[in-house]
DNA sequence: ATGAAAGCGCTAACAC
DNA sequence: GTGTTAGCGCTTTCAT
């Protein structure tokens, strides 16, 4: 109806209850003094609160208390890249942080400027917006954590090297979820296996490519460097090198792929060629994002529970701000094998 | 280093300068008053801010002049539910948003409350924290539109009736679309062509659904109401629907499924059942969705430009906010038939 | 060309 | 129990 109506303020709903500001502040916030308020003034406050829909402004509330129910997102993108919120293991953690800032009672902001330096972007985080900010998925190169640790910015994060700077994470437990594949392959009658990972900055590509070596070691098997390659986890370059793998005289008879992406590039050119999963090549992926059970074969992985890592670390960061003190490890979670058509026993040729 | 330090305000970089609060406002605002001051000076401050890292406090700035660079975005989904997220629409949708927001300098703050009624949930937006609402794709039969709409917050609105509210809005040609998959369809000899929709309180739903009427009556087939069937967007139901569609004694030769996931569960229920596709069933989708192109058979569907929709929106509600017209009714994004395997010739049985 | 002063809406000391 | 006062950091008239 009336359109263009200023909100209520503080000051309608004390005029409307026949109080002072501060009275009425006091009532609407339950602070300290709560109960030195009698009961009369407290209703005619909540009832004159309640007729106005009163909702206290935020940007005041926020100026005057230094917080302001909100923490901020910032996916560890280049800048001028938004590719981050179509990509499914973003969209995961995403729906996790929602789901325990809302439960909080917090918003969320997305800083959409992207990151350049810690110099140029670091200061921006200092606008007062939000109380804190979730750093998701970060290149070890970028100074990202650093650089706002710098300022002093209450801080979680997802998936990185967060330990040194003292930051509470949160993230799948790499090692475990490599063991998983290791040994189903090997199970299948597996040893010469391949793994491709993903770029060379992101701490998943550290912790996969360590935990695959050990894994094999354990199993009695010489891991082989030659074994080992490398593209981006959006999936590019992954047909490259699946190509330079089974082009080997001796080619691997499976390929651990660190993401799905990868696996799904790897199954795209090991089609192109002719050479059939799971048949000649047992392959598997990691992530377990909802195209692995679609595509044909349906595609072995390990499925990591994104929306718990999400939730958990977004959890520390408002205990953070809130004052708390979280232990420095970071926070794994237990992934699990989804075992599916792209891996079968070893081809006895 | 100096963890806990305190950002700089206005009143530091003034010190350092030299100047008063108001001169240092005046020159980093670059605001009317610009030419009325002395280039040294003008220099003085802007080193003095760029020394100290200044940012200016969005609370404070937004408090003054009651805008704080901020939109806020409310998906149409009931309250609790998160899903939203990690559904490709939605997603995409964001992508353009988080673009066309960042282009103009622009936060993106999601509430995480979830909507409720005009009552409870319309008066959160007014809490100053944002600019302006985008509201995407919301049911009909929800009373958010209107709800902000009566409050005089700033909108604009992706997929949705929103022309008798007078709110801008962006979609893609629903009508276009629908008719490029009957053509297609038609061409390739099918005149039993039956539809699949969405929920009923889906703008989408009534619009395609009327769209499919009118193509099928251009072509000179009569439309036949027992090939209408219903289920929900996220694929749930889709089984059933389709089964009752392929039980009848008359079976299409066709479904067109108004989206990709109603299309995978088709798919889904069709070889579990051993109805080949295309060769016994052409099948079609819409929007494109990134799994669309890797399940087997790929899927024939309608690609809308998501992204660009979302930007369309974006710069709607940005314009509004600066007090700008827009036509009411909806700026509509042509969308492309990509045709894949999943339609074929009609077998001629 | 620059500064002083008021106020945005709220909270939090402190008086009464 | 309740009201008064003084900011939070910034913008914005209005003087000078």
């Amino acid at each position: 109806m009336t359109s263009h109506n200023k909100p209520p303020t503080l000051q309608d709903v004390a005029r409307d209850a026949g109080v002072s500001c501060n009275t009425a502040s006091v009532v609407l916030n339950g602070s300290r003094s709560n109960t030195r308020v009698s009961e009369a003034t407290r209703e005619r406050v909540i009832r004159a609160a309640a007729n106005l829909s009163y909702v206290p402004n935020a940007m005041a509330r926020g100026l005057a208390q230094k917080r302001t129910q909100a923490i901020g997102i910032l996916f560890g993108v280049a800048a001028g890249s938004t590719d981050y919120v179509t990509n499914p293991y973003m969209t995961g953690i995403l729906q996790g942080v929602l789901e325990a800032a809302g439960d909080a009672g917090h918003c969320v902001t997305i800083y959409t400027q992207g990151w350049v330096s810690a110099k140029v972007s670091a200061p921006l985080f200092r606008d007062g917006r939000t109380d804190g900010v979730l750093v998701i998925a970060p290149p070890a190169t970028a100074d990202i954590l650093s650089g706002l640790s710098a300022l002093g910015i209450p801080l979680a994060a997802v998936a990185c090297e967060a330990e040194v700077l003292n930051i509470p994470s949160a993230d799948v437990d790499n090692r475990a979820g490599v063991e998983l594949v290791v040994r189903h392959l090997i199970h299948l009658g597996h040893s010469r296996i391949a793994l491709i990972t993903g770029e060379a900055d992101m701490s998943s590509t550290a912790l996969r490519t360590d935990a695959f070596t050990s894994a094999m070691r354990d199993a009695g098997l010489q891991p082989d460097r030659q074994l080992y390659a490398r593209c981006n986890y959006s999936g590019e370059g992954a047909e490259r090198a699946f190509l330079s793998l089974w082009n080997m005289q001796d080619r691997p008879t499976a390929i651990f792929a660190c993401n799905d992406a990868i696996a799904a590039g790897v199954a795209r050119a090991a089609r192109s060629i002719g050479a059939a999963i799971p048949d000649e090549l047992s392959l598997v992926g990691f992530d377990d994002v909802p195209t692995a059970s679609m595509v044909t074969p349906s595609l072995t992985t390990v499925r990591q529970p994104l929306q718990m890592i999400g939730a958990e670390a977004t959890q520390m960061l408002l205990g953070r701000i809130a004052g708390e003190v979280y232990p420095a490890t970071p926070r794994l979670f237990s992934p699990a094998l989804i075992v599916r058509e792209s891996t079968g026993k070893v081809c006895s040729r």
